[in-house]
DNA sequence: TCAAAAGTGTTTGCAATACACCCATGC
DNA sequence: GCATGGGTGTATTGCAAACACTTTTGA
């Protein structure tokens, strides 16, 4: 046991990140191949200690632009993990964020501490270290129930996109299926996305109209007592 | 800064606790007076640092016991706090937990670092120290969306109470006011509450029938695929 | 011309809302 | 008897679910 200058007791502190994709219709998760000690060699989470000079969510955007180039996205603290035993020999506690990012607004690049980094679908993952696993199933959890009541699923999708896009995000996510007519309905009831003059390309079928996403007309309603409800 | 045994860097790490009660038709938040610096004399969240062996929740829990004579409580974490100001002279993060207490099944008073424990309305906190006002926020907005889909609200009620209890509880949570027969059906409907033979004693006015809550048919339902949503 | 998805229209039933009204009890 | 809250009944409305149907495009 350890204490610093004014006699507090102190411990480990890290940060890791479950990042969240939707690639060919599925969630995905970002994990990395570990090039350190312990559990060399094994896919798990991105992640890293927290610095002394530095807020703890600037620690997880440290953290996560290590492992991707991002430019634009969505993050959110899940909580902290601190069970004794979560990781051994020493005792560190770890601080979780998840984040959501649009496909094609990264480059995904193993950081310093890893020799690979690659998406995993939800549905088979590969054994991951450590409590990492309940780890990604409370970040699941969390994104679940954030979906239902605030207009995140946009930071998973293109900048532009076509209403089934998001239907599918919903399905892959709730594990459901929608009925195509009644959930466009419910989502432009809502006034959120404007619609575009663009269309898909290159689809073999008739082409849809792209939305984007109207951050602006959100901001506006939720302060008029509007709440997004799915 | 400082480095544990295998160089890694480490601060000072604390539980802090944010328990709401629900007295005179109004939630309250209870606050410790300090007895400690820095903020000697002040209102604040109780709290104390986590000990190397044991887990988060337990140090919450024991925080806990010290300034209640808890028997019964609702207990969840809100999440980690450690912006690099918030706490004066050394880098102190905080993982917060939220409490709900049952009317008559604590006893308050103050901890071993405290003058004085108190409830507050939160119409009408003290000023608090550090980053308190910024997480009592935190843990009132995480509440009502809790509130929302989980029948957590019985654990800041009596073990038996009548409806309009709980309705008010929802009301000061949400400052609005429901339909008295409408709320009253909505929350039947859910078959979670058990009518008791018993009834209110000594109101002025027809007495009502007393309800418990049913945690273990709500077991039932949510492995059967139930949701519950207000 | 066929497959596949885009997109519109319509019917139905349930559930939230609003509100009228009677019941019981203490003062 | 009157104030206060307990508790029931019911008409109305809005919306979600179900599904039939037309349109557009590439192969």
């Amino acid at each position: 046991m350890q204490k610093n200058q004014k006699g507090k007791i102190i411990q480990a502190l890290s940060v890791d990140s479950v990042i969240f994709g939707f690639e060919e219709a599925k969630l995905k998760v970002l994990l990395i191949k570990r090039a350190i000690k312990p559990e060399y060699g094994t896919w798990a989470l991105p992640g890293g200690f927290i610095k002394y000079s530095e807020d703890i969510s600037e620690a997880a955007y440290r953290v996560l632009k290590e492992h991707t180039g991002v430019q634009d996205l969505y993050m959110e603290q899940l909580g902290a993990f601190g069970d004794i035993d979560r990781f051994p020999d020493e005792r560190v506690i770890t601080i979780v964020y998840y984040a959501l990012i649009k496909p094609g607004k990264y480059e995904i690049n193993p950081g310093p501490d890893a020799t690979d980094a690659a998406w995993f679908s939800l549905k088979e993952l590969p054994r991951v270290p450590f409590d990492h696993k309940k780890i990604i199933d409370a970040a699941l959890a969390r994104l679940r129930r954030q979906f239902k009541y605030k207009p995140i699923g946009f930071n998973l999708l293109a900048d532009k996109f076509p209403l089934l896009d998001l239907q599918e995000l919903y399905e892959a996510l709730y594990g459901v299926e929608f009925d195509k007519p009644n959930f466009r309905r419910k989502i432009m009831k809502m006034n959120l996305l404007v619609p575009l003059e663009e269309k898909q390309q290159g689809v073999p079928h008739r082409s849809a109209r792209l939305f984007k996403f109207d951050k602006e007309r959100y901001d506006n309603l939720t302060e008029k007592g509007f709440i997004f409800e799915f």
